[in-house]
Formats: C-alpha cells, structure tokens, sequence
DNA sequence: AGCACGCCGACT
DNA sequence: GTCGGCGTGCTC
C-alpha cells in the first residue's frame, strides 16, 4: 500500500503535511499537485512524500492529481520544505512561490435544495433564500451573499441546513485565468495557387484580393485582428468569402500576452571590460560551469560596471543552456536594468511582478516553463520562475531591505532562499552591491561569499573621483541664527548649480519623522540605557519609550548631556520642503518625488522622465530619488536631512543610514558635471555619517561590526519578533508577557542555552487595523530549531530574521 | 478559515 | 431555567 505526505491548501494546515492512502492506480511523484479531501471540502495540494506506511494511522483516500499534471522540481520543493522551517511559515504558501499565477482556487461552498417536503415555520428572509434554491443547479453562497447581504444569507442558510432543507457541498473555484484565443487566418492552398486566384479575384473582388496579397508577404500567417487594420476596417466578410472558396482556413491560436517592456537601451559601444570585471566574470563562469552552488558578493561602487558583470555572467549561463535570474529590489527599478538585458539578450528576457495583470503574467510564467524565455527580471517573487536549470542568480543591491517579504507569510528572505536555490540547482549566485549588508560583508570575509571588488568608478570624464562631500553641522548653523533648512553652505552651492545649468536632487529622509527626541543643541539622541536604542515619544502618557524593551523614561526638560534647554523632536515632509524650497529658489522649477507622488502602475517614472530630460531644475524627494537612477546632468546632491533614519528604534539604522547617504551621494556627477554633495547633520560626529561623506566603506564596517559583536545582534546572533494583538489594549500586553512566559519555560525545559527574550514592548506601528500589537523580541542562536519544538499559542505572528521595523 | 464543543451572563 | 456570547481545538 503506497501513501503520500500532502501539504494541503488550508490555513488550518499550518506547517504540517497531512497523510493519505493512494487510491490503486495513481502514481504520484514527491512535488505533484494533486486534490485531497480535507473535512468537507476537496483542496488543491502538494505531495511532499511517497512512502510505504503513512505518518498518521487515520488517513482518506487521494481524489486525484491536478489536470494538467504540475510537479514542482525536487530543488523547488527543497527550497520551500527550508523556507517553511526556518521562517517557521505555514508550508502550503511556501510551496505555492513555485506555483503559474492563478493556479490557487479554493473550496466554495455551494447550496442544493432537498426534496424533503418537512414543512417548518420559515422567516421571510428563510423562505427567500429557499425559494431561490433549486434542486438540481446548485448556488453559490457568493451569489445569496450578494442577494441577501452577508450575515442575513449566512444566518439563513445556517438555519435550512439545520432543518434538513438544504445541501451543502463544497467546489474548487473556476478558473481565473485562460490562455488567450485569437482569431488567425491561414492560406490554405499553395503560395502559387494564392498568387493566382489573387489575380483572377483582383476586379470583382478586390478586397478578397487584397486580403490574400497581405497574407501571402506575411507568409501565409496572420491575426484577423491585423488583417482587419491592414485593409482599413471591415474584414469579416472578405474572410468569410475566401473561406468559403477554401482559400484561407479561420483558426484559434492561442496568444501570448505580454507587458510591453522598456525599449531596449544599448550602451553605444559594448565596453571592453576592466580587469577588476573580467576577473568577475571569469570567476562566477567557472562556478556557473563546475555547478557548484557557489556565491559571489561583487562590491562596486557606484558606477564601477557591476550591471555589465551581470550581462557577460548571465551570456556565459545562456551559452550552457542554462537560465539566469535577475532579481532587483523593486518594480520601478526594473526599468532600466530590463532595457540593458533586452538589448543584449532580445526576445528571452521574461518579467515577473505583482502589478502585471493576471493574464500576462500567466502567460510569462508559461513562457518560461516551456522555454521561450530564459531570463527573468523582477522583484523577489521572480526567483520562484519556473526555471528547470538555472545557471545564474543575480541579486541587485542586495542589500536592500526589500527582500524580505513583509506581512503575508512566508515572510522570506530573498538572499537567503537563493542561496538554498543556488546550492540545490548548482547555479551561481552574485550578490551586488556597492555599500554591502553588513552580514553578507562578514560572511564573504569567513568564506561564504567569495569576495570581487570593483574599486574604481567608469564615468565619460575618464577616471572621474567619487563626488566630494561636505558635511554641514547644522547645530552650528542654528547657533549662528540660520534658522532655515538650507545651511548656508547648501545655499550656496544651490545658487552657484543652477546658473550653471545644472540639476539638483535634495534628499529628504522621510522615515523616523518625529518618533525621537533630540537635543538641538548639541545633537544628542535620548537613547534606551540597556539596549542603546533611541526612545520612542508616547504624548498620552508624556514617557519615552523603549520600543525594544518596554522600560519607560520620563521626558527631561533639559538634555542630560550638554543641559541645552532646546529638546524637541523634529518634523518636516516633502510638501514643507518644496514650499520652501520654491521660496528661497522662486526661479528654479522643481518637481517632487516621493511615495505620494509615485502612485501607479508606471511607479513615477513620469516625474522621473521629466527631470531626466530636463524639464526642472531641482528634484526633491525621499527613498525613491536616492535608487540607482542615472541622471547625467546632475551636478550637485543636497541631504537636508542626514539623521533621521539613524534615530530609529531599530540596531540596523546606522547602516540604513550609511547605505542611503552613499547611494545618495552616488547620483551627483555621473555625466556631464562635476559632482558635489552637501550633507547637512545634527550628528555629523556619529560614525555612519562620517564614514559615508568619507566613502569609507571599510571604516563603517569595522565600526559597525564591533557594535554588533558587543550586542549579539546579527551575524552575531539570530533574531525573530513575535507580535500578539488585542482589541482591547490592556490585554494585548497579558497576551505577550503570557507568551513571554511559556517561551521562557519551553527554552527552560528543552535547555537551549543562550537564548533569552526581550520586551513585550509596543510595536513600532503600536495599532493596525484595530489591534493593539505587542512585540517579544528572541535574540539568540539556533532561534529556528529552538521555536520550531517551542510551545507556542496561536495567533501569534513570527518574524524570523526581521528587517526593518513593523 | 470554518465549525463543533463547552462554559458563563442577560433574559423569559 | 434558556438563549447565545466567543474561547479552544480539530481538520489526514
């Protein structure tokens, strides 16, 4: 007797696989999709095991595979199977990263009527419900939902059920998405033959004649759709009339849909390379050929030539015959790494992200499934591409904290499932960056990265320097009476760009807005004393808190380090700093770019075309105008605000902060001008700033690296967030300290030493959708494998290897 | 997710 | 005494 372990499609499935008997003649594979009965209904699944004796006695028998067959990849499923134990992530959702868009249906239930003749007293609303049952065409209890509103039908139905007056089964949802039909026409005689009743139709059938002509330079092929274009209109009858002299033959085929991508963008001449890139790509070609799963972390500055490292890497993998996977953090940044991809590689290069519509996506996914494509961009999703031998995975930036999936489980890390992906397929993977993860930088220093540098910048002024940077200290500037949020220096170098022609970014750091408090004297951060954290402003109960560990401290009148009596916490947006940007510089156009102003499936890219293309002068924005964006008459970059994101409850703020300055000071001077940067600074003394006006990626991460050693954070240490909430707020926090307590008793029972618990403590965001959220932190190692047996209560969400702050 | 079971408060 | 609230456990 043969049985199978299937994860199936069920929130209540959790991280389990559940057991079924083989009906006699079913072959399944480990990987299979297939249909297994769950309670009432019939659910999509996934077969993770074959073998001889199930793992659980009770077990029903397997309805079916899915039609047409789909099995994941033996790598596919290893992957997965690590990310669902690892993240601690429900395995069902896990395995459906591999799974073509479209292909989740779930049970609805649907309703008959019983002949039974039982004749109970009915409400109204009960009644009504019945009557519009029949007893052979069931309904779905979408459609009475809709009919009758959600609770009323469901109340209703509850009751018929009860009474025995309706059935209630349950049914896969229909299909989403379809292949896409189109109307072709083809000639259906010889090319001669054509050519000839062509002649003789020319006078009393000129439209027919001219249909054939268009059909035969198309080479006998053509959409009814373009026929109709190419002869101005109506077609139809033309058509019909050929068909019926059996000249054409009208036939659906199926057509692809696709995203219309960016044109392909060439840089004029292939460049030759440099021996910092040759040496990359020799090194990552030789890995791609011995399938050795091996990791590369490319460190480039910006503009050092790490994309074209990508493209020879990713010709070399094409050229075995194997796939090459292009991840990029997110979707506006696609843009201009597809334009270098599809002038090299035109016509293989596929497209893989959330805002596609269904059907292309669908049919990208299948593109590549059967071959046509063999390179995929995109964001994180795009590394589950239904690839059978990937030779090269890239990850861009990798060390953008969009990689992480955030909110829907499973909350995985790119990188890290292409490392496994990589180790399962034998592909290589190049990580690169110009400013590093401070964990990958450590691991590619104990082995696990192979290191390659790219030290020197490529620019069309030959040997061009990185841009100078000054560094403004903006207590000063206010000591002197410049109340303003351009230092003088900013100002300065403002007037002096703009009557030379050039263009200007100011970079705004939006994130950590007001949640700290600052001494605008000399600068100093009100920090959490045990976790060296700075503490969050409460203004219902006038604390400072630590969002870390919970401890409370009241807010000082005067700053304990220099008694300053200016203590306040700081606020600005992007709006404030255009109004006042327009009136110090009423005569410049400025155009502004942040979250709010980049809505859309184009993602800004109009505001982004406009100020390429030099229809302003100064470009003001958050986040989005720091990203790898080339902009070759911009001559000078003004941080208004270096500082906020290092104020952040959060032990990786500095390097956020270093990274965003670097990436920032990377736009000035990447073509036509010489670059300069302005960096104004509340804390110009603190080592994340100082090392980024410097370029100093080796400083900061020695600075760095020794704040995490002595704390235990990563890669010193593992970390995972569990979050409880409550309606009601006091209970939110019983619910964590009685989650802190059955932790510590399951750690204290297994004996995993070196694990401890932190908080509860509010969550960074403190309340959503009502809830009342609050936070342990378990700091440690081994946390996987130490949750993973620990005794915990349900309803709680787990973040394992968190990034930033939720 | 849904659904059953089971135990305490506002009503006939 | 009863109806019904939602806490807890289960789905191979």
């Amino acid at each position: 007797m043969a049985y199978a372990e299937v994860s199936v499609n069920s929130p209540a499935a959790g991280r389990n696989a559940f057991s079924y008997q083989l009906p006699p003649g079913l072959a399944v594979r480990p990987g299979q999709a297939v249909l297994a009965p769950f309670g009432p209904k019939v659910l999509q699944g996934i077969v993770i095991e074959v073998a001889d004796r199930p793992r659980f006695a009770q077990t029903r028998l397997l309805s079916g595979i899915i039609e047409p067959p789909l099995c994941l990849t033996p790598a596919q499923l290893a992957v997965s199977l690590w990310i669902s134990r690892h993240y601690l992530a429900p395995l069902f959702p896990s395995l459906a990263l591999w799974l073509p868009p479209g292909f989740e249906r779930q049970a609805e239930p649907i309703f008959t009527r019983r002949p039974a003749a039982a004749d109970l007293p009915l409400s109204e609303i009960e009644a009504a419900v019945l009557s519009s049952l029949d007893d052979e065409q069931p309904e779905e209890q979408k459609r009475l939902e809709k009919l009758f509103g959600k609770t009323e039908a469901r109340k209703a139905l509850r009751r018929l059920l009860e009474a025995n007056l309706i059935e209630r089964r349950f049914r896969l949802q229909p299909v989403r998405v379809k292949p896409r039909l189109e109307r072709v026409i083809l000639l259906a005689v010889e090319p001669g033959a054509a050519e000839t009743a062509a002649g003789t139709l020319r006078k009393k059938a000129p439209k027919q004649a001219a249909a054939l002509r268009r059909l035969l330079e198309a080479g006998g092929r053509l959409a009814a759709a373009e026929l109709g274009k190419a002869l101005g209109g109506n077609s139809a009858s033309a058509v019909a009339a050929l068909a019926a002299r059996g000249l054409v033959r009208v036939a659906a085929e199926e057509s692809r849909r696709a995203p219309n991508l960016p044109a392909a963008v060439e840089l004029p001449i292939v460049p030759e390379l440099t021996s910092g890139q040759a040496a990359a790509v020799n090194a990552v070609a030789g890995a791609i050929d011995r399938r050795e799963g091996r990791a590369f972390l490319l460190h480039g500055v910006t503009g050092s030539g790490k994309t074209e490292v990508y493209l020879k890497a990713a010709a070399h993998a094409l050229g075995a015959g194997r796939q090459v996977i292009v991840l990029v953090p997110e979707i506006s940044l696609t843009h201009q790494i597809i334009e270098r991809f599809t002038a090299r590689f035109p016509g293989r290069v596929a497209v893989l992200h959330s805002r596609l519509p269904l059907g292309e996506r669908y049919d990208q996914w299948r593109g590549m499934d059967e071959g046509h494509y063999d390179i995929v961009i995109g964001p994180r999703g795009a590394l589950f591409a239904p690839f059978g031998s990937p030779g090269l995975i890239v990850i861009d930036e990798e060390h953008e904290w969009a990689y992480k999936q955030q909110e829907t489980p499973p909350l995985y890390h790119a990188r890290a499932a292409a490392r496994r992906l990589a180790r399962e397929t034998g592909a290589a993977l190049l990580l690169g960056s110009a400013t590093p993860d401070i964990e990958t930088r450590f691991q590619a220093a104990a082995g696990e990265y192979t290191l390659l540098e790219l030290p020197h910048r490529l620019t069309p002024r030959p040997a061009a320097p990185l841009p100078p940077v000054w560094l403004v200290d903006m207590r000063s500037e206010l000591k002197q009476g410049n109340l303003s949020i351009f230092s003088r220096k900013l100002a300065a170098e403002m007037r002096a760009a703009l009557s030379n022609g050039e263009q200007i970014i100011l970079f705004y750091n939006r994130r950590g807005g007001a949640t700290f408090i600052q001494c605008r004297d000399c600068g100093e951060v009100l920090q959490c004393r045990n976790c060296r954290l700075p503490l969050g402003f409460h203004p219902v109960e006038n604390r400072l808190i630590c969002h870390h560990c919970n401890t409370a401290y009241r807010v000082p009148d005067t700053c304990p380090v220099c008694g300053g009596r200016r203590i306040k916490y700081l606020g600005l947006g992007t709006q404030k700093l255009e109004d006042e940007t327009r009136k110090e510089f009423p005569e410049a156009r400025i155009l502004r770019w942040d979250s709010d102003a980049a809505r859309g499936k184009e993602a800004g890219y109009g505001i982004f075309d406009d100020f390429r293309s030099g229809k302003a002068d100064i470009l003001v924005g958050t986040q989005v105008v720091a990203r790898g964006l080339d902009l070759p008459r911009v001559g000078l970059v003004g941080v208004i605000n270096a500082d906020t994101a290092l104020n952040l409850p959060d032990f990786r703020a500095g390097e956020r902060t270093f990274q965003l300055l670097l990436q920032v000071a990377g736009r000035a001077g990447r073509g036509e001008f010489p670059g300069r940067v302005v960096v104004q600074s509340y804390q110009p003394g603190h080592y994340a700033v100082a090392a980024a006006v410097n370029h100093d990626y080796p400083a900061f991460y020695e600075k760095e690296i020794e704040y995490r050693r002595m704390l235990g954070y990563p890669p010193f240490g593992e970390l995972a967030v569990a979050t409880v909430g409550h309606t009601v707020e006091g209970e939110g926090l019983k619910l964590a300290q009685n989650l802190k307590k059955r932790l510590e008793l399951s750690r204290d029972a297994a004996g995993i030493p070196g694990i401890e618990f932190i908080g509860p403590a509010p969550a960074f965001v403190p309340r959503r959708r009502g809830l009342y959220r609050w936070q342990v932190t378990v700091k440690g190692r081994h946390i996987a494998e130490f949750l993973e047996q620990a005794d915990l209560p349900a309803g709680i969400q787990l973040n394992v290897d968190p990034v930033g702050l939720d």
